[in-house]
DNA sequence: CCGATTTTGAGAGTTACTCTCACTTGGTAG
DNA sequence: CTACCAAGTGAGAGTAACTCTCAAAATCGG
């Protein structure tokens, strides 16, 4: 498959990490022919050319091998990595900004098509919606240290708190239409937030 | 045939209704006994004293004892209840005044049990802020009917989402705290989003 | 090449949930 | 009062997502 840019791993880690390339693969595959909650472990397991025993070794749960999102720690560095002199929402902008530029056209796609099954499992929406939830306390974290206040203060959480909640709204207006561009609609969500939410 | 079942006077309605209530009450007890996870449909069953296919016909899941908020549908008739000439969170304020009022302090303090539970056990809290993601579409809808917008008004919608994400940074932060008051800390985040997040 | 470590597969066990079928019980009409 | 119907119930079989254990096989370090 894709050869590895630059990766002097044992012969053990690169099988693994192949293994469970080929697991989510599979598994994605799947879900997208038969729906999520028709297809069965077992399928996936005999698909990936494993054990099913094998299959819980990769991933913990089923859900995950929809819910692990390959952009989200590249998220998180460009997003520590911009200048400190930005305002949170700013630095926030220029994070998605980073990403429209950085991330290929391709990968974009298939994270699309990943967000698209995510919203319309009922089962899966739920997990998502715990991953947002665990975004407040990232963004808050992200928020109060930039801006010199304690880790946990009201504000900061509060702050983070909207901004997901917009980012939220954004994503399960979306989730019906194959068309919206997240990165459009988010930018769109934050201007009105940082607007004041004029009603 | 009796077609008209607007009176639930019926012996079988009432025995129904009392089936339901010993369920979720044991359930409850030995939700917060045990542990959640750690509590088995077959032994609420048997506390409650019902065969475990009867647990099923009460509740689809073992989740839905402790997710089903009581309040909720008061919650939301005060809300639509509230005069047209405030603003959407000036009404929504003035609902949870409301409640403060009405809801007997021992009713109350119920409930934050049940939410204590529910953001304790990560098993439940998905399944809640699920719950939370359909309060966006709910708080739309009202904020755009009471501006006089179409119901899938963008900023109406955007709005939502930002009181939901408060409500929940609010609640997700406080999920530890058994002494936090729900209402005063939401007050405080409405406060907070009305101002306009300063940071 | 050999011994230690890691990875794997087979299989048994638990639990949430589904479905079917026969039985009982409450409500009602004659 | 009786007979009948529909609703509520329990027993039990079946499925699927996990969990755990144990032994065989692959990989690695020396």
């Amino acid at each position: 498959m894709t050869s590895s840019p630059s990766e002097p791993t044992g012969l053990r880690e690169r099988k693994k990490a192949r293994t469970r390339a080929a697991i989510q693969r599979h598994a994605l595959r799947l879900f997208h022919e038969q729906g999520y909650s028709a297809t069965t472990v077992d399928q996936i397991a005999a698909a990936a050319e494993i054990s099913p025993s094998t299959f819980f070794r990769y991933f913990p749960t089923k859900e995950d091998t929809v819910l692990y999102d390959p952009f989200d720690p590249v998220l998180i560095q460009a997003a520590l990595a911009q200048p400190a002199e930005l305002s949170p929402i700013d630095a926030l902008r220029a994070t998605m900004d980073f990403i429209r530029e950085q991330i290929p056209a391709d990968a974009w796609e298939d994270e699309r098509q990943r967000q698209l099954l995510v919203f319309r499992e009922p089962e899966l929406r739920s997990a998502v919606m715990d991953k947002f939830a665990e975004g407040i306390d990232l963004l808050a974290g992200y928020a109060a240290q930039r801006t010199g206040r304690p880790a946990d203060d009201f504000e900061a959480r509060n702050w983070a708190g909207a901004v997901v909640g917009v980012v939220m709204a954004a994503f399960v207006g979306a989730a019906g239409d194959p068309d919206a561009d997240p990165l459009v609609v988010v930018d769109q969500a934050v201007a009105h937030l940082e607007a004041g939410l004029p009603l």
